[in-house]
DNA sequence: AACTAGAGCAACCGCCAGAGG
DNA sequence: ACCTCTGGCGGTTGCTCTAGT
């Protein structure tokens, strides 16, 4: 037959661990390492099951855990994971060093989602709650510009309503949410403005680098496509990733104007309140400036394939670098590289490290990954 | 001071894939 | 081949603390 039964669960131990517990667990563990957890509550001389002191030393008592709260970087790392692979907790916590998937989920669950729902952004999906009325048909009897911003609130009935600060534009619009499926789902529309000429060219050079980057790292973007899609198609292919033309939906107008304010950190917006008006006046300055330099950032998009993954990186870098493919950064490029250059470096050295993976391990081209 | 609601977090639950007998 | 267990994971629960009334 099998193995014998871990634990008899009826004398266990349960519940919070007591200091001396801790110590034991931690002397057992530093003196012979971690094996068989099912032997350890024995060795140690704990009543409590095996599985409970593995999760309690993963948990709580690794050396190499930070018991700090989360840093900014660490916050906005998290969010755009989130995006990019969804509630994958332990690959998260892989990517922030001394951090748990219980630590990762717990912060996510208490923090950074009443905090994307705050600021009008679907914390399952990433987009803005008004996009999601609108990919439901819902918002196309809505009047003009409030439509564009997802700065709809749950009122007191639970129902979602545009928030009644007057909008100039740009002002607050968090899109750098899901900057890339903003890109897939919001192509730009069909009006004249500068804005729509810019995104195009900016869409035009983003499908090229796409596909591109199909070639170079088809299991990465594959993660991201089908994650950042789920809403709408969950189960994209790669067929539908790498050859669909882009233009799926058919966006409003309104939609259209708006796609060149991609220019969003997530520092800015999560740690300043987006509706202050410092913070819109600064919003503004920034979409000035946008506009402005504009024409002089898409020529450093159009380069070759050897910018490509790199271009990828940026354009997936599920955060603050993404923006980049928006036309912009802005006046604040300095502050926010200096600000966000661990993380950026960061994720390229993941995305490097996986390139590599790719190169040494071509047949994992060929696997399939379903999620 | 007492009560309540909400936040934060540690721990448990249940499922799954893989491994051992 | 089958059964059972382990280890790992994401989801959920429940306890403690704190702020507000």
């Amino acid at each position: 037959m099998g193995r014998p039964p871990c634990c008899d669960k009826s004398n266990v131990k349960r519940g919070i661990w007591t200091a001396a517990e801790d110590a034991k667990l931690l002397a057992y563990v530093s003196k012979h390492g971690v094996g068989n957890w099912t032997l350890v509550p024995k060795k140690a001389g704990l009543n409590r099951c095996g599985k409970s002191c593995r999760l309690r030393w993963t948990n709580y008592l690794r050396p190499d855990l930070k018991h700090d709260s989360f840093t900014p970087q660490e916050e906005e790392h998290i969010i755009n994971l989130h995006e990019a692979i969804g509630s994958r907790w332990s690959l998260i916590a892989k990517l922030l060093p001394g951090r748990t998937d219980n630590d990762v989920k717990n912060y996510w669950n208490t923090k950074l989602k009443k905090k994307l729902s705050k600021m009008g952004i679907d914390p399952v999906t990433h987009k803005p709650f008004s996009q999601i009325l609108s990919d439901y048909g819902n918002i196309s009897s809505l009047p003009s510009i409030d439509n564009q911003f997802g700065f709809f609130f749950k009122n007191s009935n639970n129902t979602f309503v545009p928030k009644s600060e007057p909008s100039s534009g740009i002002t607050g619009l968090p899109l750098g949410v899901n900057t890339y499926s903003n890109m897939m789902m919001n192509p730009i529309g069909s009006d004249n403005s500068t804005a729509s000429t810019l995104s195009l060219g900016i869409v035009a050079q983003f499908q090229e680098i796409n596909q591109d980057s199909v070639q170079v790292q088809p299991h990465f973007l594959n993660e991201v496509a089908s994650s950042c899609s789920s809403s709408s198609s969950p189960h994209a292919t790669d067929h539908q990733l790498s050859s669909q033309p882009i233009f799926l939906c058919q966006q409003s107008l309104h939609e259209a104007q708006i796609t060149p304010s991609s220019s969003f950190n997530w520092s800015e917006f999560l740690l300043h309140d987006p509706f202050s008006s410092a913070d819109k006046l600064k919003q503004e300055q920034d979409f000035h400036g946008t506009m402005m330099s504009s024409s002089s950032v898409i020529p450093t998009l159009a380069g070759g394939s050897e910018l490509n993954l790199n271009a990828t990186t940026r354009a997936c870098d599920f955060g603050s670098s993404a923006i980049n493919i928006g036309g912009q950064r802005n006046n604040n490029l300095a502050h926010d590289q200096a600000s966000s250059s661990s993380m950026t470096s960061f994720v390229d050295t993941i995305l490097g490290q996986d390139s590599e993976m790719q190169a040494a391990f071509p047949e994992l081209l060929d696997a399939s990954f379903d999620y």
